[in-house]
DNA sequence: GTTTTATGACGTATTTTTACGTCCTAAAGC
DNA sequence: GCTTTAGGACGTAAAAATACGTCATAAAAC
C-alpha cells in the first residue's frame, strides 16, 4: 500500500503542492531563471549554463512542459523552449494565495 | 553515479529550491495551513486532520521541523507544534524573491 | 551521399520520498 | 498496581525523482 494519497487533499492544496514540486529542484529554477533571461533558447543551450548532463536537462525541461510552465515548439531540427506567461502567472497567483493563508498573527502564544 | 547534483548549483536556487521542496505535498501545506489558523497544537491532533497514518504525518511534521518552518516544544508527553514565524517569513521573502527572477516581459517572442 | 550535429526516446541504476506497521516509553486514569 | 493514551523510534516496502548512457532520427554541412 504506498499508494499516492494526495489527491486525497482539499483540490487547491493539491495543485499548489504541485506546482511547489515543479519547482523543487535547483536545476528547474535555473532552466525558469534562464529562459525569463533570455526569452527563447534552446535545450542544448540550456545543458551547457547546467552542471548537469543533455538527458538529465531534457528530463526536467519534460517537467517543467508537463506542468505547462514551459512551451517547446518546433522549428526543424531545433526545439526553441520558452515560458508560458499565462501559467507563470497562474503559478505566482497560486503560490501567493497559499503563502498568504499561512499569515501569522501578531504574537504566536508557542513557548521556545 | 546518481549522487546528489543539487549543490552544483548557485547557493541561492538551492535555498530556493530547498523551500519550494519543502513545501511540495499537500500534507505539508494542510500542516503550515492548519497551524496557521489553529495556533498550537499537537501532533495527533493533526493526524487526526489528515487522511494519513499518524506515522506519516509526523514523518512530514519531522520534514517541516528539519525545514526549520516549525517548532516543537515538549509539554510533558504531548508536544506543542508551532509555525516559527520568522521561517516563514523568511520562506516567503526568498520565495518571492525567486518569482520575481522570472518576470515576464510585456511580450514575449515565441510561436505556439 | 556521407558525416556531423541536435535532440527525442528508451532503459536503467541509485537515491529519496511516501506511507505504514510495530514496538517502546512515560504520563494519566482507574 | 494495571491499563489506557500519546507520541517517538525503528524498520520496511513501494513509488517517484534524479542522473546518465546509448540508440535512433532527421536536418545541415561538407
Amino acid at each position: 500500500m504506498t499508494s499516492a494519497k494526495v489527491e486525497l487533499f482539499e483540490e487547491n492544496l493539491q495543485q499548489a503542492a504541485g506546482y511547489f514540486k515543479a519547482l523543487a529542484h535547483p536545476a528547474r529554477l535555473a532552466i525558469l531563471k534562464y529562459l525569463a533571461e533570455s526569452k527563447v533558447c534552446i535545450s542544448g543551450d540550456i545543458s551547457n549554463e547546467l552542471p548537469l548532463s543533455r538527458t538529465t536537462v531534457n528530463q526536467h525541461l519534460k517537467e517543467l512542459k508537463n506542468t505547462g510552465l514551459i512551451k517547446g515548439s518546433i522549428d526543424g531540427v531545433k526545439v526553441n523552449y520558452c515560458l508560458n506567461p499565462a501559467k507563470v502567472k497562474e503559478l505566482k497567483q497560486i503560490l501567493g494565495d497559499f503563502l498568504n493563508t499561512v499569515e501569522l498573527p501578531e504574537k504566536f502564544n508557542c513557548r521556545d
